[in-house]
DNA sequence: TATACTGTATTACGTCGATAATACAGAGGG
DNA sequence: CCCTCTGTATTATCGACGTAATACAGTATA
């Protein structure tokens, strides 16, 4: 499947679950319509509880992301990409505002933080670089 | 006192405390051979458990950043303010790595990413702005 | 010496996330 | 009809974290 857990990180099981699928839709690899694994598939795949994925599939049928299809299983909901995309901007800048909120207490030295930022942003996400670039032709969102 | 915990946050008490004594310290807020507030002076001011407390400080002797004062207390370690800055500097990275990793899996476009990444650089650390800056002669890790 | 402070240790309790083992109703497919 | 899949619900157990209430040894200070 498209995802995994990751069992050191603070953040629970289900919510980690729950951020991938939105994450998933969010990038079109899951899309509309599309049928989700079964809890106990999931369950099995992620080596986790079936209840800990029927909590986070719960979660994503009562934040509109999946919805039931009687006697078959659970499927994206329509219209919930552009939900995901927006879900998606606003995890990710809640990330980052605690992160750098944190810096900024440490009181580290704000160009040193930059440096590292960049350093990172340059590690993980090359195609970013400066500000515009020749167009690869790789496999996109 | 110089920090607060987020009871909202994910991340344990004791842990936020450790962080937090470790960046004062890095800051030179926390000078080596201070007196840190004692374990239940600090429990009452965060209104936590002074256990909570305990446990972070006996957390910060093992690594070396306070030290025991028989009969007085504890205060910072000799040696620990430059170990405490090549702390924050490995904190903040894997920070950063987690947020970004994540934000790279979510298959976001990276040039939208980046505009949120200097968003929030922009507002919480307007000092890092551009390239250099006029001097500031604060006090500097 | 007596008091008040220091860190430390112990035991008990509550919450929350996760696991585990079931059980149930509903629908698809032979 | 029967079997198997679906999601859902229930109850019990476990561990980590935090709280709470003590108790203790050691030291500074009056």
């Amino acid at each position: 499947m498209f995802f995994q857990i990751d069992f050191d990180n603070r953040l629970a099981i289900y919510d980690q679950v729950v951020r991938q699928i939105t994450f998933a839709v969010a990038g079109g690899v899951l899309r509309e319509g599309e049928l989700v694994p079964s809890v106990r598939e999931l369950a099995r795949e992620l080596t986790i509880n079936p209840n800990t994925v029927a909590r986070a599939y719960r979660q994503l049928q009562d934040h509109g992301v999946l919805a039931g299809v009687r006697g078959t299983g659970l499927a994206v909901a329509a219209g919930a990409a552009k939900q995901c995309r927006e879900e998606r901007v606003g995890l990710i800048r809640s990330q980052l505002e605690q992160v750098f909120g944190e810096a900024r207490q440490s009181q580290i030295d704000p160009r040193k933080f930059r440096t590292l930022v960049e350093q990172e942003l340059e590690r993980q996400m090359p195609d970013g670089a400066g500000k515009a670039e020749s167009r690869k032709p790789k496999a996109e969102g």
